[in-house]
DNA sequence: TTGAAAGCGCTAACAC
DNA sequence: GTGTTAGCGCTTTCAA
């Protein structure tokens, strides 16, 4: 495996040269450079990043870490991304943090994020603590609800509001007894109490009454969960006529479910999600559903993270990303004729 | 951010002595290494991972390079892989090979690959040269049907066998005219070719006339393209009784066409997919199709590549894995009542 | 425009 | 059981 001294060796140049040429300085003669590329060709070199990363710091190589890679939320957002990293020549890395967590090295610890010039952390099921330990220097950009230390570059998505449109919208649909499949009180700000509290309100402000009996808690934000609760649900309370379920995918449940519970959507029940998965499309009939926003969140994370990178020191920045009602056919239409 | 030597210094040892703690080494008195984790905890030392790379070649990292990171089947593949690593201490990164492709270095580098231990590359969508470029020394497993330089270990799926079983299952069922989406001839072993071949076999060896354009091509296994492919082919062609997806994400769109064209699964229109999804449970009708046996690949991909580090000079294997047939709602039942 | 020296933080090999 | 020495491959600094 060819060193930066044996192209230098066969180039007839010091390595500084070709470590020069490599990294596009500019003071380096034409016809040294190109004698230097060609050796480089020629012997099959490719730099060595342990190397370079230990004398300069910089890798080009930027983490994110999610709580599961088989989750679609997350697979659409680190494929965006890969995508706007790309086009300014660093790449990203993507790791899980849930199956490693009885590991002793968490995905968190130092060690494995400094292999990154920056980190993009969805915080979903991390505690304060697990966060509080990295250190505050190192340039990190949180995804998520949760309460987290302030000194922390956060983006939230707008789950109150989001919750908030979702229940309305089914209200102003004709649902009388919306269930919220997922919810909960987990007695701070997270994902699952934001979107109960949102649910809650659009109710209040409407002068309906909340029933409490009316959440229906999921120990995992899983389709079969989700399916199997759903279709016990129905089967001992005939008057629910909505289902608004925390995730798109909790709801890809809830549709199996009120299949097997023979009910129609939406005539019967009707369903709103939140996540906006291309998934949602393609359910008969295709999921209404809350956008997150996931565009504008890859956007504005990169920029905090560059920010940052930049800047280690620069005041940190708490976002909070606009969401929007994607109408499609799990609800009713007012007039016009439904979306496909 | 503290060294070893900060922690050598602190603990009055040297820095052998921490670096033996740490690395678990058995020549080391209990209360030395008491003493130095003691201070590893209070200066919050952690280990600097470039530098024991760039020393002894280890990381502790393994990588996975997939086509896309929004693709669900990787998602699967992904998270079964973490885990399997994570129970012997090691930890998986997803790289993604598609968005890079326009940068200068691609995910293929050797520099990028290099901060592995070792890498899993599903070469969906590579070349030949792109892998051929690779240093036959860096332990690498492939995943993939493409013919590929035969020095590096390889794992196949039975696409031929797959594509098989679920054609004999649509004639098995009543089908007469099963169209093949996103079905094609590429020129060589490819997914397509292969379970084109295989869709093929099974009508050849029914006696079934074999006809050339049944089968529908597709730019991208995408859900939106089948849809529209399949909902345009269906207006013009009511002859059609069966769809084998080449893909079950295909599937998805296949089943959204065929609702758009007003059609019933199974009564009307059969489908079979490829890839047994989680999701495939979940549509309506569940989703008839083909198991690669992923926990399989995940397993002797990873037994692959432990040898391969072991020893860069042992014999290649080339394996293939095991497929079979999940029978749900999108093909009929035989006698009994289909499952749900 | 090019090069020599130093050292990033760690561990292999060997001494004691 | 613990310490010393050397050096992994690169880039920073400074000199030529």
């Amino acid at each position: 495996m060819p060193t930066m001294s044996d192209v230098a060796r066969a180039a007839g140049v010091s390595v500084m040269t070709v470590s020069n040429v490599l990294n596009g300085k500019p003071r380096v003669g034409a016809e040294t450079r190109l004698r230097v590329l060609e050796v480089v060709d020629e012997l099959g070199y490719e730099i060595n990043l342990s190397a370079r990363r230990l004398r300069s710091g910089r890798t080009g190589a930027i983490g994110l870490v999610v709580p599961r890679f088989d989750h679609p939320y997350f697979g659409d957002l680190a494929a965006r991304l890969s995508s706007a990293l790309a086009s300014t020549g660093r790449h990203l890395a993507v790791e899980q943090s849930d199956a490693s967590k009885e590991g002793e090295l968490a995905a968190l610890s130092l060690a494995r994020l400094q292999t990154y010039d920056g980190v993009i952390l969805s915080v979903v099921g991390l505690g304060y603590a697990d966060i509080d330990r990295i250190r505050p220097s190192f340039p990190v950009v949180l995804l998520g609800e949760q309460h987290m230390p302030p000194r922390f570059d956060q983006i939230h998505i707008d789950n109150i509001t989001g919750a908030r449109l979702a229940t309305e919208h089914l209200l102003d649909r004709g649902a009388r007894r919306i269930v919220m499949v997922g919810g909960g009180d987990e007695g701070h700000a997270s994902m699952v109490t934001l979107r109960t509290r949102g649910w809650e309100l659009a109710q209040q402000e409407r002068g309906v009454p909340v029933d409490d009996a009316a959440v229906l808690p999921l120990d995992r934000f899983e389709m079969s969960s989700a399916r199997i609760a759903v279709r016990a649900l129905l089967a001992r309370d005939p008057s629910i006529d909505a289902f608004f379920a925390i995730t798109d995918q909790v709801a890809m449940g809830v549709l199996a479910g009120i299949h097997d519970a023979g009910l129609r959507v939406p005539d019967d029940v009707q369903v709103v999600g939140f996540d906006n998965l291309a998934l949602g499309e393609f359910t008969m009939p295709g999921l209404t559903t809350i956008d997150p926003s996931n565009a504008w969140i890859v956007e504005n994370a990169v920029a905090a993270l560059d920010r940052r990178i930049a800047d280690r020191d620069s005041a940190p920045q708490h976002l909070v990303s606009p969401v929007h009602l994607v109408e499609r056919g799990t609800s009713r239409a007012s007039r016009a004729a439904p979306s496909p």
